[in-house]
DNA sequence: ATATTTGTGTACTATCTCGCATATAAATAT
DNA sequence: ATATTTATATGCGAGATAGTACACAAATAT
């Protein structure tokens, strides 16, 4: 147990892995083979623990890929705030926000996309706690996004008489897009000009 | 072999298959459980062949997965192009297009989304030909859709300072967001607001 | 020192998976 | 009738798969 800096011993042998590194690392697997494209093996191979190990530590295979899935959302809520705080014109701070997305998307050499977006809609049908979680997903992006558009209107950035949930909507159908682009192979230096574009087209209303 | 409306009888013994009806079985196998989730065995019960003969028909499993996709692709161009060509105002046109493919996304009783965006990106990683059929299918959609912002320009239906390019693929992105939110089980009624309501944000300049 | 707690490693099982080899069935060509 | 062609059916086999039982290891508590 942790408490502040200080390590508190706990009894009995102790872990030889780090959760959240085992964690990330079962995360990359399934981000790229998918929930049903990934074994057990892959993931023992991948996290660096043998399956019992796993077993005891997250759970079965489901359980450590919905973990996997909200420590992803984690990174990507943080790269939108960062992107949104850094900024306060927000068509730059939207444009910061999808730079850092494709960088997340392109992240570990091949571009994989977003785990969400291109893995979960697959195990969706067969997994109702994997719907479940992608809908809860969609609903606080959707959130955060209604945030900075309502602030923006607020600030005068944007007109006053703006649709606000379907322009945060659209904004975030740009990215499911850009995810799904990726995916299939456009290049990250493309997907950028759009997402430049995009945004554009979408807060310009001349 | 079939000439005109003639059969022409062919030797040995005959199908007790039709190719259609049983590639159209297989996709809706795939379109619910993905390409990992389905088992050769799934996809015999659904087309009522057994294994040997599936792999006769149509090969293995990956190919009678690209056929599917390929199956699909054309219902949904059709769909397309039906509601375009049904309707001159471009505006009504899309509005016609996003509730055809609405309901292909909600046949089959539970809501499965799309075929491509939601199933084929999980699969593209490990499987470089779907993940290019994926990104045939992207492109083709881009050039549709693109003919008819193109048209609706020259009409005057749309500006003709429009970014054209950039506004198709931002349709495109409709379509992918309507798919996902689809398949994580937003309701068919909400999508189409959401549907009718980004039409008009796209295509609305004022 | 000994008991207790917790993590790891080996090995197992029951099941599923794909693809195919082989035998059989049902049609046409000659 | 017989050969030929094509489709179907049985069932095999090598390997992957998820999950777990059980023994062992390494720490702390008393």
């Amino acid at each position: 147990m942790r408490i502040g800096t200080y390590m508190i011993k706990e009894r009995g042998r102790p872990k030889q892995y780090d959760a959240e590194t085992a964690l990330q690392a079962a995360g990359l697997v399934f981000w790229a083979k998918g929930y049903n494209g990934t074994s057990l093996d892959d993931l023992s191979l991948a996290m660096e623990m043998n399956r019992p190990s796993i077993y005891r530590a997250f759970g079965d295979k489901k359980e450590i890929y919905r973990l996997a899935l909200a420590q992803f959302a984690k990174q990507m809520d943080s790269a939108f705030n960062l992107a949104m705080l850094d900024e306060k014109d927000f068509q730059k701070g939207l444009g910061a926000f999808f730079k850092n997305a494709l960088d997340i998307y392109s992240s570990s050499g091949s571009t994989l996309g977003c785990m969400f977006w291109c893995t979960a809609p697959a195990a969706a049908f067969d997994h109702p706690d994997v719907q479940a979680d992608l809908l809860n997903a969609i609903k606080d992006v959707d959130k955060q996004i209604l945030k900075q558009v309502d602030q923006a209107i607020k600030q005068g950035q944007l007109h006053k008489d703006t649709d606000a949930v379907c322009l945060s909507k659209m904004i975030q159908a740009l990215l499911h897009s850009i995810a799904i682009r990726a995916r299939a192979g456009e290049s990250k230096v493309s997907l950028r000009k759009f997402a430049d574009s995009a945004v554009l087209l979408l807060l310009t209303k001349n």
